[in-house]
DNA sequence: TGCATACATAAGCGCTTGCTTATATAATGA
DNA sequence: TCATTATATAAGCAAGCGCTTATGTATGCA
């Protein structure tokens, strides 16, 4: 791996929000609309985060209907280092269970 | 780990300078001077880079007479993780050989 | 004592980042 | 068909980044 590659990836990686996102990632596919809720941010403000990992490579889209799902790009050259790193964060305080209890959570199956 | 405190460390890591500065700095350690030999850049800008990782923890400094002889931080938390990144990156075309070969290399032992 | 060396720090400047608000697009469903 | 839903994109703006030049500080040496 280049030095520029290497240097655009970690840069998409270092952002707290990012990391959150990954982190999500690492257990289950979600779509944008989860993300808002999981992250109380906007929309437009997760989706721009969804363009820069996109753009980094580290995650993959599906059109499912209205919903884009995301899930981590399992072969990206960085994905076993990027596991280890999630791997050393907490689980995030709000969980996609919770978001399953209330009722929040698409079913986009 | 928290997520501040990574977000900190890789955001330090992210920039090619200092990956390079860190690539080198994985085999010996080195003071400001060669690298503004070994990277072709001012002292101040070197100077700027090595605050930010000294800032992240990830290089510790030791002051000998004129130098200062920076090293990694073998206790940082992302240690191991930093290793193994380092290892994916190319050596740099400019070596530490060719500076001792110039006579440029200091010798401050 | 005085000068050179090695380094740190500060101000300034152009560029990037991450949010906001506003708007566009595309799919779904009554 | 028309409103709703899910998402993308664009413009604008404050804050941060990485360099430059200029200057300060501490050490070593003649």
């Amino acid at each position: 791996m280049d030095y520029k590659q290497m240097e655009q990836s970690l840069k998409a990686v270092s952002d707290e929000t990012r990391m959150l996102i990954l982190k999500y990632l690492s257990k289950e596919a979600l779509c944008i609309c989860e993300f808002t809720e999981l992250l109380d941010m906007s929309q437009p403000a997760i989706s721009q985060h969804m363009r820069k990992l996109k753009q980094a490579g580290l995650i993959c889209e599906e059109k499912r209907g209205r919903w884009t799902i995301w899930s981590l790009n399992e072969k990206h050259g960085l994905f076993e280092v990027l596991a280890s790193l999630l791997a050393l964060l907490p689980e995030p305080e709000r969980t996609v269970e919770s978001l399953i209890a209330e009722g929040k959570k698409v079913n986009c199956n």
